[in-house]
DNA sequence: GTGTCAAATTATAATGATTTTAATTTATTT
DNA sequence: AAATAAATTAAAATCATTATAATTTGACAC
């Protein structure tokens, strides 16, 4: 954890952004809720327990600057908000996601898979590829037993 | 054309929902830009230029519709809007997208290419895949080349 | 240490996309 | 033709996000 911060506020220095009191808070919050897949407002609350004082704009501005930094994605499931999902240590790539279309889990896929696709659409559509974004919707372990 | 119409009205029908004047002129307009990739905003100017006296709300209704019935599919590239893209004619699965980060340009993959990845996920995850969403962002062939 | 400046934050207001509401129109059934 | 349900319209409301203005913080100069 203290590593991981580490790391960030070094991110920040290397572009002459500080890791402030809340954007420290900010950070932390989303490292212990690294599988999760918080809104700016779920992130708000949360933050708010430890640090009462923060503002919602505040949030929302550290959370832009994380994305720009590509410490987190800003990924949208289609409900009405965007979520931000931090990105695995040392990942190249964003992970994909499984998302249940019955019962609105979301699962994560860290191995990349994409390699050979990626080739070919790179050779194919001359297209250089730099990152991708891959949702899977479907039915979850879960939900397949439950329906026999 | 005519065809596709028909179709989507068959569909509505087998779901006793009646395709409307406002409706037909809301398809028509995502036929004619089946390409690009509308807002909301952009389908309700351009049927407005046919069909004056339609309102906004019926426009996001519509889409919305359409969106259920899985003829269009609701996409959203990060700027702050939705945005609904056809369903190509006998398509199983949605297409894919190229977002270029250099000059924002789009391009469409037709091809599914994610035949081997579905069946690892399948395998290794015990997901049963109904449909993927796959944009890669990159570098696109004509910035590529201005490039050097 | 005190003054100065830029960056960051706060609280609040504004914006803009989308949804809801209530009244009206249209199509269907009796 | 009256009754009923579905769809539409115009307007207001909602809600996520962004912008604004005033205040605070922290680094640096004197
Ligand atoms: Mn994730
Ligand atoms: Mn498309
Ligand atoms: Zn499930
Ligand atoms: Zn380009």
């Amino acid at each position: 954890m203290e590593n991981r911060i580490e790391k960030i506020k070094k991110q920040l220095h290397s572009q002459s952004y500080k890791l402030t009191p809340q954007r420290e808070a900010t950070v932390r919050v989303l490292l212990e809720h690294e599988e999760d897949h918080l809104s700016a407002e779920d992130v708000y609350l949360l933050v708010k327990e430890k640090s009462p004082e923060i503002g919602l704009a505040t949030v929302y501005r550290t959370l832009e600057l994380l994305s720009e930094l590509k410490v987190v994605d800003k990924i949208n499931f289609g409900d009405g908000v965007s979520r931000y999902d931090l990105r695995k240590e040392g990942a190249e790539h964003f992970h994909h996601h499984l998302v249940c279309v019955e019962c609105g889990s979301v699962k994560e896929i860290e191995e990349d898979l994409l390699g050979h696709v990626e080739k070919t659409v790179e050779s194919q559509w001359e297209f250089q590829v730099k990152d991708h974004r891959l949702t899977f919707h479907g039915i979850c372990k879960n939900c397949q037993s439950e329906h026999d």
